[in-house]
DNA sequence: GCCGTTTTCGGCCCGACTGTTTTCAGTCG
């Protein structure tokens, strides 16, 4: 769920934090970080636990004490929080922009305010570009010119990057590094080991006896663009598709350790690290210490469990919860990679697919499935060229005559019907009956209240004969976001009516969230991971869709299409 | 400013690389 006010006091906090490490202030902008990370990461609406509990139910809030708690009070009472006035009026600077330029931190900040006035992005290009940076003290013609490539570089990209996409350039780097003569083996670590929704950059680690001519050969790579650091176990460098990568070559003792470390996520690092020093050890990228004595560090396990802790998969490393000891006794047997036995969402040319039912079904079959569901769009939804019944009734006949043509894999009868902006859907309920299986949808009318369109979704779930909701909140990664739904209710009605959940695998889609899905598992809803294939390379976004489903902490039988079509078809209304 | 099964006071992660101020501060992850 997203409560405004947690979000908006998430990124005031952030902010003062910020605003304390330019002045120099001590401790104090790690409290702030970490009461900023806490809010935003809470299932709960701050505001609903001040007003049951006051100053001290905010006070149990990991990472917020009696000061926070009474800023937040403040905030909720009165609108603001002078503090934050009055940093901002100490340094009336555009932070976030300034910061999001390689190589430029709080201190230079405060330089580039105190020495030329410099205020936001704009006014930094025109004194970086006129000359006039390399005379201030403490810097010089090249920190000039890193931070003039630093802006180009974020006016041409900007946002994050949907990991499904670039997935293909970073296996083929690793592989090249693999590869190389010396290199004994490479892996990936950061967001991309998370299998995050999105990357920030791409972390390679890599064990070499050769280490600098591992790290020549990466810098030098044809997709490089720009070199950040050269160094003899760590390199950085700018990929020409818009994002950085970091190298780092280690030694076999403590590849483990720095696995983990680089892996992360960094509140899952904070928190191991809290239970190490909790246990009298140290632990660092090199390994788990014991003084000056190597304890762990060749593999993670190892790491884990002289920990007291029982490892746990990249995907689930958020530093929420995952280490609390019931938890973390207590790990689901996460779903895998290889689990999935069908796929319930596919179009075809008969609308917005590239190729045909026989296509479709011959690369499912190769990608390993043992059944697909061909679902086309309908009627209103006329820019596809939506089916309308009578097409519905056509297609249902074609899929018959090509089953015998592909007897290794079960193809389905199915459709993506509209949810109209009533609830109702655009087939009649005699067509729908005669499909294997109903997935409906909202792809119009995105524009209404909360309490509508979760009106309009509930309304098409209690119809006995729809099986399951698609892409459930519509949003697409950095294009836009989802429309306004309580997925709370929908998730009650799904558990009430027996509806499927999905979990759209495209790459910028993976809708639901990992945090509605591990609410959906908690509740005893049913899933399905389905590739939203619109052509025959479309079915390796499964991969992505499964990665979702691990994050939510799902197991193989919370979705339903790891399971044998017999019984898969049992699950469906 | 937060936190505590060594602590209600005194800690708070730390190592690599770069540029520049030639011995180290700033930034990054």
């Amino acid at each position: 769920m997203i409560y405004k006010l947690n979000e908006k006091l998430s990124r005031t906090f952030r902010e003062i934090s910020v605003l304390l490490e330019i002045k120099g202030v001590a401790f104090k902008p790690q409290a702030y970080e970490h009461a900023a990370y806490s809010l935003n990461s809470l299932d709960e609406d701050v505001a609903e636990i001040y007003d049951k509990g006051g100053i001290k139910a905010l006070e149990e809030i990991p990472g917020i004490g009696q000061g926070i708690a009474e800023k937040i009070e403040e905030y909720i009472k009165t609108g603001k929080i002078r503090e934050y006035i009055k940093l901002k009026k100490e340094f009336p600077v555009d932070i976030e922009s300034l910061r999001a330029v390689e190589g430029v931190g709080p201190k230079m900040i405060l330089k580039l305010y105190r020495k030329l006035g410099i205020k936001n992005l704009n006014q930094l290009e025109k004194f970086a570009k006129a000359r006039r940076l390399r005379n201030i003290e403490g810097m010089g013609v090249k920190t000039e010119e890193k931070i003039i490539h630093g802006i180009e570089f974020l006016k041409k990209s900007g946002s994050r990057m949907v990991l499904g996409f670039a997935m293909p350039v970073f296996r083929n780097i690793l592989d090249k590094i693999k590869g190389i003569d010396g290199v004994k083996t490479a892996e990936f670590a950061g967001s991309v080991r998370r299998m995050q929704e999105t990357v920030g950059d791409l972390d390679i680690l890599a064990i070499s006896t050769k280490p600098s001519k591992v790290m020549d050969f990466f810098v030098s790579m044809p997709e490089v663009e720009a070199v950040h650091a050269h160094g003899p176990t760590k390199s950085s460098v700018r990929l020409k598709i818009g994002i950085d990568a970091d190298l780092r070559v280690l030694s076999l003792e403590s590849f483990g350790a720095a696995l983990q470390y680089f892996t992360g996520d960094k509140y899952h690092n904070v928190r191991l690290r809290e239970i190490a020093t909790k246990l009298g050890y140290k632990l660092n990228e090199y390994g788990l210490y014991k003084g000056s004595r190597l304890i762990a560090g060749r593999t993670e396990e190892e790491i884990y469990d002289k920990l007291n802790l029982n490892w746990m998969p990249p995907e689930i490393r958020t530093g929420k919860d995952e280490l609390d000891p019931d938890n973390n006794k207590n790990l689901p047997d996460l779903i895998k990679y290889d689990d999935l036995r069908g796929d319930l969402q596919i179009q075809t040319d008969w609308t917005d697919g590239k190729n045909t039912i026989k296509e479709m079904a011959e690369a499912a079959q190769k990608n390993g499935l043992e059944y697909i569901c061909i679902t086309d769009h309908t009627k209103s939804l006329a820019m596809t060229g939506g089916s309308d019944d009578k097409r519905l009734i056509r297609q249902m006949v074609e899929i018959e005559k090509i089953q015998k043509q592909v007897p290794g894999i079960k193809v389905l009868k199915g459709a993506e019907v509209n949810i109209m902006k009533d609830g109702s859907l655009d087939i009649d309920d005699k067509t729908l009956a005669q499909l294997d299986v109903v997935g409906v949808a909202v792809h119009f009318n995105f524009n209404m209240s909360e309490e509508d369109m979760t009106g309009r979704i509930i309304r098409a779930m209690e119809n006995p004969n729809v099986d399951i909701i698609f892409h459930p909140t519509g949003r697409i990664i950095n294009k836009r976001p989802a429309y306004k739904v309580n997925v709370g209710e929908l998730l009650k009605v799904a558990k009430k009516t027996g509806t499927v959940m999905e979990i759209d695998a495209f790459p910028d889609r993976l809708d639901l969230k990992d945090e509605y899905i591990r609410k959906g598992i908690e509740m005893g809803v049913k899933f399905s991971i389905d590739s939203d294939a619109h052509n025959i390379n479309h079915f390796q976004y499964l991969e992505f869709g499964i990665a979702q489903a691990r994050r939510g902490w799902a197991t193989k039988a919370d979705v339903i299409n790891t399971y044998p079509l017999e019984e898969m078809l049992k699950l469906l209304k």
